[in-house]
RNA sequence: GGAGAGGUGGCCGAGCGGUCAAUGGCAGCAGACUGUAAAUCUGCCGACGUAAGUCUACGAAGGUUCGAAUCCUUCCCUCUCCA
């Protein structure tokens, strides 16, 4: 499809566009207004946003890009609720405290991706601001009158719950409404006309759309969605083996969200560089000629580009010279140690079983057992197989001490 | 409000008085093969313990029994049909 709006032009390109409520008026739209703004919405379940948000999170980046606003709309207020979509049971309700906490760590998030010293600096809203002062009679009102049910009830997340025979409280089902308030009143505060989501929200996007359209007699009220991301294998994005991939440091070290990146599938490499990349698309053309055992390269330019995006550029970069020490040149001399020990601590060695479980390799002795019988454990490359086992002094080379769960979890102890 | 069906490990889903820490599938972890890929094959997959074993678990709380996920009682929750 061509586009007039550059903005909707890389959009495509990169290959965010999923559906769009009018692609011709919103086309247009962007094209005739420079300062228009749109926004996308995140719960606020859990104290970090995860890889799973990277698609929203680059969307807005993009949109930011071509000199619009982006306003990054926190579900404090949605969240009490629960989004029912794409889960078949309901969420287990947050408390308010808990809430904010994880609002906290969100924004925290957030802030890296964008630029604040300009005109265009984005916006952060949180719905809790309208949302927990309606009453409820006022909402029946002035936005309830304007939804039918018989519509609500085809919403995909609702039929699926009907047609499953599974629980779908009134709390859920009011939902799509909260959402489409939160459009409306940012309508109205911001002027804002355009609201993404991923593929999922396209029923709730409707929906607000609507309720502009009625309420403000606005034809110009659009929206726009992303596919669902899933890796090549169809799974859903943001699962590693430590987890999931959270974007907060803290909670899943630099080191380990390259790993995850430079772990991808040879399948999705293009479509991520594509999507959570600033590198031209004619660089990453390129790099889909790459074949076999070379796209490991492409690989590499991948997570050290994203997390160069996430985490800075420093970060980034280290996290490739830690990852080409330890798996291109075999290397010891590192920095990130996962557990210190004293001389004292190891005069009569110290069991191989403390070390798993201490470093974080093993969530159990119980694990970390299975572990060694099942023959994944490595002690400075070599397979350990007695549970018994202990390392030494002599073990530690320049005071470190390789550890590795199977080829890839590759931990380090440091002799103090 | 009435009648019926159901709530089992991260998820799905068997079991329906002892042999049940609970079949099977998915997910996960490890091994082999590779390229820190995919696919495939193999092993593991509640906690603690070298082990024997101990503890915790089949919605919750009681009870019957030598013994319960399985039977009984009450409660909570879900679904279906009826009014």
């Amino acid at each position: 499809m061509k586009f007039k709006s550059e903005f909707l032009h890389e959009f495509s390109e990169r290959g965010f566009l999923y559906q769009c409520s009018n692609f011709e008026a919103l086309d247009e739209y962007l094209n005739s207004h420079k300062n228009a703004k749109a926004y996308i919405g995140f719960d606020a379940t859990a104290d970090s946003l995860h890889v799973g948000h990277l698609t929203q999170i680059f969307i807005l980046r993009l949109f930011q890009k071509y000199g619009y606003t982006p306003i990054v709309l926190i579900g404090g207020g949605t969240t009490k609720i629960g989004d029912p979509s794409g889960r078949d049971k309901s969420r287990s309700m947050l408390t308010n405290d808990q809430i904010a906490k994880n609002i906290e760590g969100i924004e925290e998030n957030l802030r890296r991706f964008f630029k604040f010293d300009c005109e265009n600096k984005p916006i952060f809203e949180n719905n809790d601001r309208w949302l927990s002062n309606i009453t409820y009679i006022d909402f029946l009102r002035n936005i309830g009158a304007y939804f039918s049910v018989n519509k609500m009830l085809t919403l995909e997340m609702v039929a699926t719950r009907i047609h499953n025979n599974l629980p779908l409280s009134f709390l859920e089902f009011s939902y799509s409404l909260m959402q489409s308030y939160d459009f409306l009143t940012l309508f109205d505060k911001y002027d804002c006309r355009i609201q993404l989501g991923g593929s999922d929200q396209w029923g709730n996007l409707v929906n607000g759309i609507d309720l502009v359209r009625k309420l403000r007699n606005s034809e110009e009220a659009f929206g726009l969605t992303s596919p669902l991301l899933t890796t090549s294998d169809g799974k859903k994005m943001g699962k590693s083996a430590s987890g999931a991939v959270w974007l907060d440091k803290n909670k899943f070290s630099v080191y380990d969200f390259w790993q995850y990146w430079r772990n991808v599938s040879d399948l999705d490499v293009i479509k991520f560089l594509k999507l959570f990349t600033d590198l031209p698309l004619d660089e990453i053309e390129k790099l889909s000629k790459l074949q076999g055992h070379e796209l490991n390269e492409a690989k590499k330019i991948l997570a050290t580009e994203v997390t160069a995006i996430c985490h800075g550029r420093d970060a980034a970069e280290q996290a490739l010279r830690e990852s080409q020490k330890i798996f291109d040149q075999n290397s010891l001399d590192v920095n990130n140690f996962s557990l210190e020990v004293s001389e004292h601590d190891i005069k009569d060695g110290i069991s191989i079983i403390d070390i798993l479980t201490k470093t974080g390799l093993a969530e159990s002795r119980g694990e970390a057992k299975k572990l060694i019988l099942g023959g994944g454990a490595y002690l400075n490359d070599a397979k350990i197989t007695d549970i018994n086992h202990r390392a030494k002094i002599e073990d530690f080379v320049n005071n470190s001490l390789k550890i590795a769960s199977g080829k890839k979890k590759i931990k380090f102890v440091k002799l103090n």
